[in-house]
DNA sequence: GGACTATATCCCTATATTCGATTATTAGGA
DNA sequence: TCCTAATAATCGAATATAGGGATATAGTCC
């Protein structure tokens, strides 16, 4: 239980919710979150650090980028969360300027250079009955 | 937004997360609570204002008592908290044990009279396409 | 090695959260 | 009305968290 816990804590503050929204689209390294939310670098290093700590995110390491991803399958909460995210990043108004933000940053050179952005989220229908249709992240296609 | 993250608040503590899961089976009163958590009256008393001034629960009074019961629709972020909730109540030790000490106190006359428990957990499968199968609280049935 | 960029970490302050202990409120019954 | 039980609210101390600012580390390129 946790895990579970750590997983709400990690999502009881604005900023790190912003953050996990934004990391629904597609891995970002931590300039892209600068500039999206507009704040310092050291409070979305900061909090990329709580996340992770926390089990929500994994990192890989591409250069001098460091690209953070939602991490799947690292708590029962999680799931669930993942799930709201992916459902919710819809309808906050908030969430979507975030995103539109987002996207006007790719191919304008003004950030470092992103990774192609991902697949589409998908729709999945295997596995937990509780889940069923339950959309999916980027790259998380049926295998 | 702010909705949402009242409700992921209000899940990032232990003791209120123990709560809720307790909810999932039943309406409940303080002392109730009380008695499965053994913690002081005025602790779990000053969680559940938490969680219901964050839209988590809603309250009946019955005379002297006051039934606390978890609340439907108030947000996106609850219903998908609710789904994990009904998920996870059956994986988690602690969750079982809490649970198990829950059915322990009916009709043992320790407790003030306890509404009788209601209908099992129920799957629906309308609605939201992501929460297809989705586990029902009780009393949610399909109307 | 030196300069530069991206990221992480440390220090310090302000604020928020949690808790135990105590007191207040509300309803029911004699 | 007085008494009691159930619950809520308040106060102060301890702890945790978030933020700004400065500094440290780790790659990359020359």
């Amino acid at each position: 239980m946790d895990k579970d816990l750590a997983v709400f804590k990690a999502c009881s503050d604005a900023t790190r919710l912003r953050i996990l929204f934004l990391l629904t689209e597609r891995e970002l390294c931590v300039c892209e979150i600068m500039a999206v939310l507009d704040m310092p670098q050291g409070k979305i290093s900061r909090h990329l650090a709580v996340l992770k700590q926390y089990g929500l995110l994994t990192t890989r390491r591409d250069g001098v980028w460091i690209y953070y991803a939602l991490a799947r399958d690292s708590s029962i909460a999680l799931k669930y969360v993942t799930v709201y995210l992916v459902s919710a990043r819809l309808v906050h108004e908030r969430v979507l300027a975030d995103l539109d933000r987002l996207r006007g940053l790719a191919g304008e050179g003004k950030i470092c250079v992103p990774q192609p952005s991902m697949a589409m989220l998908q729709v999945d229908d295997r596995e937990d009955p509780a889940m069923h249709g339950q959309a999916l992240l980027p790259g998380e296609g049926r295998g």
